[in-house]
Order: C-alpha cells, then structure tokens, then sequence
DNA sequence: TTCTCAATCGAACACTTGTTCTGAGTCATT
DNA sequence: AATGACTCAGAACAAGTGTTCGATTGAGAA
C-alpha cells in the first residue's frame, strides 16, 4: 500500500467537500493545503495519477476544472447547490467566546446560495435568551456568522465589548479615532467605545427565524 | 428594454450551457466571446449586475467560481430539496392586503426544506418601513409566510387590526371571548382584541435577514 | 554500506484570469 | 450645440493558478 493512496483519498474526499460547498473545482493549492501537501508539484502528480486511475477529470491549463467521475455523492452541476453550515454553539450576550469550532457541530443548517455567499468560515450560532433584542434577535434565532476579526465599515458583526463584557450584534463604524456600534434597530441610539475596547469576533451575514 | 436585459439573458444563456457541457464555470473571456462582447471589462460590469439582481453569484478574485441561482425564463426548479418561494409584495403596518396573488412575482426566493416545508400557499413578503419591529422585524427582512385565515393557538400570524387600520406580525391566542396578540418582543405586553376586529391574513413560518 | 528510484519540497516560471483605468462612442436631456 | 450619464473597447495591470525543474529525503535493493 503505497503512501499515495492515502493521499488520494484524501484529495478526492477533499475535492467532493469542496464541490458541495463552493460549487467548483478547488485550485491546486487549496488542495494540497487541506491533504497535507506542501508542494502544488506534488498536488500536480498526484492529479494526474488519479486521472489515469479513472477517480476524475480536467483539463490541462485550465483553472479548476477538476471533475469527480467516481464519486457518485458529488454534483457537479450548474444550478441550485446548497450549502451546509454547521450549528457550533450558541450565542448569548455574556459570553465571550460565541465559535467553538474545536467541538464537533450540535447540528447542520443547509441554506440555498441565495442566502449566503459562498465563503468559508462560515458558521451557525443558536441566540440563548432574550438579552440581544436589541439586535432585532431573540431566543432561538439563528445567526449565520463569518468568522473574522477585521471588518469594513459599515458590516453587522458580533462585537464583545470588554468592559462591560457583553457580547452583541451591531453595525460597525470606525470613525475618526473611535468605534462606533450602531444597533439594528433604528429607533436606539448608537454607542462610541475605544477601539481597545472591543473584540470582533465574525460577520453577520443572515438571520433565520423559524417560527413554531 | 436596456441593452444590459440582452447581454445578461445571454450571458446566462451561455453560463448554463457551458455548465452542462464542462461543469464548471467559463472565464471572462469565454464569456465575452460568446455574448459579443469584446471587453473583459464589459463582462465583468455585466456580471455584477446579474449578481446584485441576484441571478447568479461569484467570489471575487477566484477564476472560474460563477454559479447560477436562478434562471430568469421560468420559475425555479427547485431541485435537491429546495424550494422556490415567490417574492409577491411589500409587508408594510399600515397596508391592509399583504397578500397579493394576481400580479406575477417580483423575485423568488429559494430556500432548503430546512427552512419551510413543503407546501402550496406559501409566499414572500419584504417588510417595508420599521414599524414592525415590535415584531423583531426591521426594513427589508423577509417573512415566509402561508396564507391562510384559520390557525391554531400559539401560532405567529400575520393580522390586520381593523379599528387601528395596523398590520402586524404577533403570536395568536384564542381565550375565552377574545384574542390575545403577544409581540414577538417578550419585553413587551400582550393585547386582548375582540374576535371580530382582526382578520388573519397568514401564518408566519420563517423569517429571514440577509445582511449586508 | 551504497545505489537506485520514488516521494517530496521549494522555488521559479509562464500562462490564465479577474480587475482597473483611460478614452471613445451613443443617447437622451437641456 | 452642450452637457451628462451610460455603454463599450482597448490596454495595462495584478493576482490567481498550473507547470516545470533542481535539490533533498527516505525506503528498499544490491
């Protein structure tokens, strides 16, 4: 059993997760990051044994033209993908750390690409309580959140505020000097922090609210 | 009848038979040649104003990641277990008719299972204006709702309060003599109506914020 | 041990592909 | 006719991406 066998199921398991996710043909090197190959030449060689074996397809010079033939689980096709997102954990205004991504997912939601661009780091928070209603969210809402700590102006992101260690959703607005957090709901005013004081922790890119 | 309708019914023309033939998407050049446009320029332009009218989505940057979400000829197929809701109008406080079936769709929504069950009568409104945030529920957002005048204690209906001409979204209560209409909000308090002065227009199923 | 071959890495390279800028043309309005 | 908004072409640019090559490593055979 040579060590590309490994190898090779762990690209094609790669290549079929990133089709259901994106839609496309992952590039060389997204590929060998996620099978452990340093060198896109290695990812290269590696591709072209599994064309010969059969596992896919692609076309020489071509970006991400990778095509699964094997695998019957993949869909390569043009229309309605869907994406499934995974429900990590729960997002409650005292707590600070709303991503564990370490635990495995409480559950799976599966949205059209309509609702969320296709992106990675993309993940489920469950709101516990009625403490965010100022977000316009309450118990039991599901916000889709991009993990990432830099944000431009004007995106709705979790923000945890340190002194008063509070965790809540607004629109972000760096102006001249200081941070300012606008609530989703217009009728509340907007508070100014300290840029120090404030730790993003990802963008709200939707919420679901589903009823009964 | 802009010279832009053209170009974009081509283009996705060409987007989804080059799909079928090679699954994947074409490059920017590709896509020009096809549609006769000279420019990459021009296609790019052209492709983000399919994207912001929401018939198909790219990441920016990365070759070859053009996806259709809808095609603008007929109504979605809605295949792999996803469901096409049509967009039919504006949920507006003081609109008395939400529900307005005759004139054809402004959009389509598509969403998983997940989300709505499957079901006849379901449809789209955009709520317009933030009068209805008591209902958690601020510009924009989309409620799913099945329309229907009949529904079951405890359910979130879509009600038309007749002495105050208001539309509002609220938990339904049938209690001895009268109805009680609970916000969504729990911070605030329910009201008691009498049977007759409500009309109920739908039940909500779901409600959805797409950030940004 | 020494040789050989395959696997692997790292880097350089060249082609592919998306993005941006300038200016010309078109059309409607003033 | 002058203006402005818009479409479009052409080219330059920058980033993404596949390909290739030399060097290193490691395993197994001689």
């Amino acid at each position: 059993m040579t060590q590309l066998d490994t190898h090779g199921a762990r690209i094609i398991a790669f290549i079929e997760r990133y089709w259901q996710t994106h839609q496309r043909s992952p590039s060389y090197e997204e590929i060998g990051a996620a099978a452990g190959l340093v060198s896109k030449d290695h990812v290269s060689r590696d591709l072209k044994k599994l064309k010969e074996q059969g596992y896919l397809s692609f076309t020489p010079g071509v970006s991400r033209s990778i095509v699964l033939l094997k695998n019957p689980r993949s869909r390569p096709r043009g229309g309605d993908g869907t994406i499934p997102l995974p429900v990590v954990g729960v997002l409650h205004s005292s707590e600070p750390e709303p991503v564990a991504d370490k635990v495995p997912p409480l559950d799976w939601l599966t949205v059209t690409r309509e609702l969320v661009d296709d992106q990675d780091d993309v993940v489920v928070l469950k709101v516990k309580g009625d403490s965010m209603i100022d977000a316009l969210v309450n118990d039991g809402d599901l916000v889709l959140l991009k993990k990432k700590h830099d944000v431009q102006n004007g995106e709705m992101v979790a923000v945890w505020h340190k002194p008063t260690r509070q965790m809540s959703l607004k629109y972000y607005h760096r102006e001249n000097g200081h941070v300012r957090l606008q609530p989703a709901n217009p009728k509340l005013d907007s508070v100014n922090v300290k840029p120090n004081e404030v730790e993003i922790h990802g963008q709200v890119l939707a919420i679901v609210r589903k009823a009964s």
